[in-house]
DNA sequence: TATGAATGAGTCTTCATTCAT
DNA sequence: AATGAATGAAGACTCATTCAT
C-alpha cells in the first residue's frame, strides 16, 4: 500500500513538481544510476525527507518525469498538426515545423529519451509506460489523417517508421555531431523521405 | 598509468576475452548498473580478483564489449554486402537478408544498443568509441555503393537515415511488440522506403 | 527543562490521554521500534505536532503508557482480592479468579509486559517505573494476608514466586501454546504449587 | 535465495563466529534495536561489508546468536544432570547446582532471554526457534527423570512451571536487585518449591 | 598468475522532532 | 491550541576495488 500523501495545497504540489521537474532533468543529464536523493533533494531545494512523502521510491519519480515528458512535451507538439488541415500541398510545411518545433524547444529530449530507452528493459513499469504513449502517439497522428479526409494504407506502420526517422533526425541535430554529415542535407532528406512514404 | 597486464598467454587470453563476453551480455541483458563484479565473475567462471588484473575497472569491460559487439557482429554484417556486386535489381533482396541476419543473429544487439545510447551520455570514452563505430559504418556501405559504381548523392545522409530505419524496424521486431503493428507490412514498407530513398 | 505542557481544560486531558491509550496499544502490539510517532497520531486521531506539546519525547508515551498499565490494570486486579476476607479455604477459589481475571481482561497485558521487560534494560527510566511497581504489588499482597490475619514466613519471597508462575502460566496460556502442554493440567498445577508455598 | 557464502577455511569460520558472538552480545547488551551494523562490524573488528557475506540480514546475527545461546549454554547445563542418576536424595542438590551454574556461569542470558522474549512477538521466525527451544529443553528434562527411573504425572506441566521459576529466580538475582527481598531465603523457597512440585 | 576474503565509502530510505501557518 | 509539512541525521545494506595468501 502506498504511504505517499497527495499533496492538495498549492504550495505542496509546487513543491511536488519541483521534485519531479529537477529530479527527472538531473537523471536525464546524469543517468539514472548517477543520480542520487541527496542531489536531487539539494537540486529541487527540498530536503531528503519530503521526497518520501510525495513519492513511494526514486524510480517513481523518474516515472512521474517521463509522464510530463510525454503530457508536456509530446502531446502539444501534435497541437501542431491539429490546428491547421493537412493536405498534400502543405504537409511538407507542417513536417518541416514539427522537426524544428522538436529541435528547437526540447533540448532535454534526446537525453530523456535514451535513458528512458535503457530504463525500459530494466523496470517494467517502466517500459508499460513507454510503449503505451509510443503507440498512443502513433494513433493520434493517424487519427489527424483521417480527419484531414486523407486516407493511408497502412497509417499505423508508416507513421511509426516515420516517427522513427524524426526521432533519428532531431538526436543526430540535437547530440551527435558526425561532422562528416550534412544536416541541412539530412533534414531534406528526412523530409523528402517521409512525405514520399506517406504518399505511397 | 594503467596496471593492467597485457595477456600474452593463450590461457590468459582466454580469459581476459571470455570476461569481456560474458560481462558485456550480463551488461546488455540486465543493464550496466544493475551487473556486479561479483555475478560477472561467476559467469565468465573466473575469480574477481583476476578482472582487475586485466581490467582497469569495470567500465573497462563495457567498452571492450562494444568493441567486440562492431568488430564482431556489426562489421561481418556488411561482409554479407560485399561479397556480391550491388545493383538496382538485387538491392531489395540485398537488404532483406541484411535486415534478417540482423534480426536471426543478434538477439543481444538491441540490448547492447540500448544499454550503449545511455552508457553514451554518461561516459566520454563510450561515446567515442561508439559514435566513431557509427560513422566508419556508413563511410564503409557507402564504399560498396561505390565499388559497385552505383552513384548516390547526398550518400552519407541517406545511408545514415537508412541505417536508423533498419535499426528501428529491427528494435520493433525484436523487443517492442506494439501488437497494433503489423510487422510483414512495417518490413515492406521500410525495404520500399529505403530503395526509394537511395534511387531518389 | 521540560517545554510539555500540562493540560488543563476538559477536551485537552482527553486527548493527552487518547495518545498514550492509543500509543501504548501500537507500541505492545507491534513493538517500541515498530511504531512511529505518525501511526500514533492517527490512530489517536491527533496531530504529529500535538504529540510534543504534551510529551517531550516518544518514550514519555510509552512510559505514560506504563503508568497507566499498572493503576488500571495490575492495581484493580488486587482490588478483588481486598474486597474479601482470604482464608485456607477460599484462597484457591481467590487464586483461580485472580488468574481467570488476568487472562480474560488483558490480552494486552502479555505483549505489554515483554515489551516492558525489553524496554527495561534500554532505558534506566523505564527499568525504574517498573522495578518499583513490581515491588508495591508484592508488599499490597503481603498487606492483604496479614489484612485478612493470615501470618505468612518469608512472604515477600513466596508471593513473588507465586507472581512469577502466574506470570508464567497467563503468557503460556494467551501467547505461547506449546501444545505438548496442556493447559488444564498446568493450571491445576500453579493453583496446588501456590497453596502449597503459602501454606508452606 | 540466500546470497552468503558459507565459510570453509578456519579463519572465515573463527570470522563468523566473532560476529556472532560480538554482535549478540551487543545486541542483547543494548537491545536488537539500538545496536547498528556500523558498531556490530567495529567490535567484532570487521568490516561492515564482510557482515553482509556471511549473514542475509542483521536479524540473521541475532538468530544465530539465539541458537547458539540454547547450544552452548542452555543444553550444556542439562548435562550436570545427565551424568548423574536422579533420586530423591539428591534432587536438592541437583536443583541447586544447576541454579548455580546458570547465574555464575551466564550473566548474558538474562539480557538475552529479555530481547529474545520482546524481538519473539515481533518476528514469526525467532519466535519457532524459541518456542521449538524452550519445549525441547522441557522434554529432555522429562527424559533424564524417566531415565532415572522416577515417574512423575504432568511431567511436562511440571517441568515447564519447574523451568519458570528457575527462570525467574535466575533473573532476579542477576539484575533485578529488589533490595526488599532476600536472595537466599527466595531460592530455598524456589527449591523447596520445586521439589514438592515434583514430589506431588 | 590466481583466488576469494575483506574493505569501507556510498546509497536509498525512515522517522523523531520542529516549525510555519 | 492545533495542524501537518518539512527537516536531516542515522541506519541497513551494496559493491567496486584491494590484498593477503
Amino acid at each position: 500500500m502506498s504511504k505517499t500523501r497527495i499533496p492538495i495545497q498549492k504550495r505542496s504540489i509546487e513543491k511536488r513538481n519541483k521534485i519531479i521537474e529537477k529530479g527527472f532533468e538531473l537523471m536525464c543529464t546524469n543517468g539514472y544510476y548517477n543520480t542520487n536523493t541527496t542531489e536531487i533533494a539539494k537540486y529541487a531545494k527540498v530536503s531528503t525527507g519530503i521526497i518520501y512523502q510525495y513519492f513511494n521510491d526514486k524510480k517513481e519519480i523518474f516515472m512521474e518525469g517521463v509522464k510530463n515528458y510525454f503530457t508536456k512535451i509530446m502531446y502539444p507538439m501534435l497541437d501542431i498538426l491539429e490546428s491547421q488541415k493537412i493536405n498534400t500541398n502543405n504537409l511538407e510545411t507542417i513536417i518541416t515545423s514539427l522537426i524544428d518545433e522538436f529541435i528547437n524547444n526540447h533540448t532535454l529530449s534526446k537525453k530523456a529519451h535514451e535513458e528512458l530507452m535503457a530504463m525500459t528493459h530494466l523496470d517494467k513499469d517502466i517500459e508499460k509506460i513507454f510503449k503505451s504513449n509510443e503507440i498512443n502517439i502513433t494513433k493520434q497522428i493517424a487519427k489527424l489523417f483521417e480527419n484531414s479526409n486523407i486516407i493511408i494504407n497502412n497509417s499505423y506502420e508508416k507513421i511509426h517508421i516515420s516517427i522513427g526517422i524524426i526521432d533519428n533526425l532531431c538526436h543526430e541535430i540535437v547530440y551527435h555531431r558526425h561532422p562528416e554529415i550534412n544536416y541541412d542535407i539530412l533534414k531534406k532528406e528526412v523530409i523528402k523521405t517521409i512525405i514520399n512514404l506517406i504518399n505511397s
